[in-house]
DNA sequence: CGCGAACTGAATGTATACAGCTCTCGCCTT
DNA sequence: AAGGCGAGAGCTGTATACATTCAGTTCGCG
């Protein structure tokens, strides 16, 4: 009780939250910040002094995490912030490759006419974006908001629950979320360039799912996954690219 | 304090294992029976009454069946058993079968020739379970080991943790794990005969994997998946067989 | 001077108490 | 009689207390 405030709290984006999704919030800005160096452990208690919320919600958002892939449990008890090989980076890109690609594929074979619609309207958005003010910082993140949602459109119009779970673990992993290797494309050469690429496999999807195009869906989007992970490779190289890719730190250059 | 047992405990099965599993083997085991049935919420209060265990490990053991599917949130709180259509399962046995495929093609692209022995050893013993004694029940239960170990071999030979933990996730439900068909084959007819394609499918797979044929390997064990797949939809045709399914209580019949 | 063992501190795993919320059951009103 | 409203019970979410276990450190012995 000591914590419960009844006005409305400080801070205008707690609205809502249960402590446990605050903890959990807080604690992986944590982990991707770098603060919790990959490897060591991480003390409920320290963060419930630093949250001032207490062990059972922190503990919970910890299992959630460990869930996401962030933070792995120590065999003699507790929880380690993880850390990943180039190689794990790569074939984390490479499972949501394949995940997307049969979310496409089941898309192009399922696929009603009337829910095209959203998705036209999300791939004409990505165009205009792509081709006039992508270097300013408002038409940066037009892009990346339009381009979570053209994949998620794809997934949903898979219409499988299931795979649309599945999806969205393997996307939980911040490096390895289709708008992970964009962030690093604002300070590399080859930026644009890419981007016209990207985009260019953005409209071979639609148009192969609006054709019914199943197995042409499905190795696009592969593909498609595949070019982050080149884009990725070139990041690895620059440092300052590097830096901005979410969850840069966890990532072992070391080996 | 109250349930601590300082002899030996009854069951011989408790063996060094934390509240937390025992909780997690107990709540899994009444899901699957059918005891706790489909939509219906899972009181805590009423779980620790039966086990004997304090609310904060049966929360952790839901938070981590919520994770493996079996079990999802409700939005004013807590938890109930999930309910599963048809098409989920499929879709469940489709993404296994992508998600094996990958492993085998990775496995295909990787393979180190010292590490092929157990595959082959594990591949002969199918051979001769299958061909011998599969009609008795050690016959049966030991084919049921070494597919398992066959499928897990290969996912080993990806040498991917990160495609490990994703398809630990997707064989999590009970009936998409590569075991589910098998469980119904005793008591349909054609029985033998889909063992034999399996086991035939078995032996392409190792063989791609050895010559390095990627896409061979992937294509035949996506096949490999959707065997499962037409099996399950014959048991579901049959009463009695869709009983030895684990997990069968879960789908709904309706609609 | 090095190695081992015991002790101390801390951190986890578990139990339980408490408060807020939701859902239900019964009663009252129309 | 039917529908809405209110009270109550149950349940979850959270905090905290306790015990056990793990790790690090220090002291003693070889």
């Amino acid at each position: 009780m000591s914590q419960v405030t009844d006005f409305p709290s400080d801070s205008e984006t707690d609205k809502g939250q249960s402590r446990t999704v605050k903890a959990l919030l807080t604690i992986r800005e944590l982990i991707l910040e770098g603060v919790l160096s990959p490897g060591k452990r991480i003390s409920e208690l320290s963060v419930a002094e630093r949250t001032g919320i207490s062990r059972t919600p922190i503990r919970a958002a910890l299992q959630r995490l460990e869930e996401e892939g962030l933070v792995e449990t120590i065999p003699s008890g507790g929880f380690a912030v993880k850390s990943f090989s180039q190689q794990d980076v790569f074939d984390a890109i490479e499972i949501r490759g394949t995940l997307e690609g049969l979310a496409a594929r089941l898309a192009a074979e399922r696929r009603s006419m009337a829910r095209l619609g959203p998705l036209n309207a999300c791939l004409q958005e990505l165009d205009e974006v792509v081709e006039s003010a992508i270097d300013t910082d408002a038409g940066f993140s037009r892009y990346v908001t339009a381009n979570a949602r053209l994949h998620a459109l794809i997934v949903d119009l898979a219409e499988s629950p299931a795979l649309e779970r599945q999806i969205e673990r393997a996307v939980s992993l911040p490096f390895a979320s289709p708008n992970a290797f964009v962030m690093a494309q604002a300070v590399m050469p080859e930026s644009h360039r890419v981007l016209l690429v990207a985009q260019d496999q953005h409209r071979c999807v639609v148009e192969a799912i609006t054709n019914h195009e199943g197995a042409r869906a499905e190795a696009v989007m592969q593909e498609h996954a595949r070019l982050a992970g080149r884009n990725l490779r070139l990041a690895l190289r620059h440092e300052k690219a590097l830096e901005r890719v979410p969850g840069g730190a966890l990532i072992r250059n070391v080996r």
